[in-house]
DNA sequence: CAGTTAAACGTAATAATAACGTTTAAAATA
DNA sequence: TATTTTAAACGTTATTATTACGTTTAACTG
């Protein structure tokens, strides 16, 4: 502080990395990505994808940037997790991370050619195997802000192709929250807020009668936030 | 990804900062820690306190050193806020800034001196003057987390003395929802929760009859917040 | 056409919230 | 000493949200 005009010359600067924790539904299933990491040291172990940050590059966009080189989707919601600061979290140096937490609807058509490219594959997120340096700490984090978040802000819908049936979207609240959810109250409280759309068309796949699908509603939404809508069941 | 064993030296590091958002209660008002700058560029306006990381600190730790200059308090409430991450949000380089909010208990014997040395003032948090850089954005974040986790989290306390009023901890809670609560209802919740331990012993200092002083009772809120308790009023 | 299954609909008890009115303690003052 | 004043403390009720269940429906199956 005493130093005038020199501060930014004398400080030193560090490795600053992003490294991405990618959540997705599949078969009524909350599921994370993970890939096996290419770089020394502790290549071929399971970790999430990451990236330097580049000199003229937002940090957020390096993380888009890997979510685009991994999954070929853009226009995906993402959020900021934590920077981790810790001197030692990566063997290979000093390193800092700024991890990113987002939520995909996963398209096998799109994404397919890059995941496998990537050798990467999706467990379900309550079987995440053990993954290198501090990441399985930047998943557990994770999934605590997925469930902050999900109290508040309409991210069971984030998860599901536009259109898709009550029953799916309890499915991964049930998911998310990790417990059963009362499938009447779920039903009647989400019919009451008015954030669904029904559509004239049912899905066949789960059951003789079929399932009515539904789009969500972000009109009623935006409305919703500003009186506090919790999305608790 | 392609260059083995050489990411980390190819890597080119960046300029890492921390910035301290620090809120206090003075005169039943929620307060804001805003010091003039003293380097350049914009030496001599408004600023939040901060530091660059150093290569073997934590940065966990630099914002902790950051508040220790600043006010002599150690042990203090400090949760991280974001990771700000424009390429040309600093006018004097590229310079990334991780960003740390904390709740202090206001005590001026403690403080004076260090405060004073730093060309610091407080000011009310919806009158905080023009600040530098990202400054302004990083405060109205913080205000925004600071409510979130008001909500859930016993915050009010961390920034009243050990023993406080009811209608104290109804001022900062009425400062940090900028809306007026319903005293009568404020106070039930609270009492019927068992939050507050009541002392034999009344602050006089704002009516005759005198306020009984409280201390938090923080294991009934360990209890509470395993089953969801939530400090909306 | 009875049986099966997931989906859809309904009801009642309980708890939480919101919006108010009333009483009390202690000092100031008529 | 009685009266007034003021913040603090206590209380009541109506409304709304949550929880915990039971029942009916649609469409296919044997």
């Amino acid at each position: 502080m005493d130093k005038k005009n020199t501060i930014y010359d004398q400080a030193q600067p560090l490795l600053v990395a992003v490294d991405c924790i990618v959540f997705g539904v599949e078969d009524n299933h909350l599921k994370l990505l993970v890939f096996k990491r290419e770089v020394e040291p502790l290549a071929g172990e399971w970790s999430l994808l990451g990236s330097f940050v580049q000199p003229d590059e937002h940090v957020f966009t390096a993380a888009k940037r890997v979510l685009k080189e991994l999954t070929n989707m853009e226009d995906i919601y993402m959020e900021q997790l934590h920077c981790y600061g810790n001197v030692d979290r990566d063997s290979g140096g000093r390193v800092l991370s700024v991890a990113y937490w987002s939520l995909i609807r996963i398209d096998h058509n799109h994404e397919e050619f890059h995941i496998k490219n990537h050798l990467a594959k999706w467990v379900p997120f309550d079987q995440v195997p053990q993954l290198v340096l501090d990441h399985g700490k930047m998943v557990n984090d994770a999934i605590g802000h997925l469930r902050e978040r999900a109290k508040f802000y309409p991210i069971g819908f984030e998860l599901l192709p536009e259109e898709f049936t009550i029953p799916q979207l309890l499915k991964v609240y049930e998911a998310i929250y990790a417990r059963n959810i009362d499938d009447r109250n779920f039903r009647k409280k989400l019919l009451k807020s008015d954030l669904l759309i029904q559509l004239p068309k049912k899905d066949k796949s789960t059951s003789k009668k079929g399932s009515f699908l539904y789009k969500f509603n972000r009109k009623t939404y935006e409305q919703l936030m500003l009186s506090g809508y919790s999305f608790e069941f």
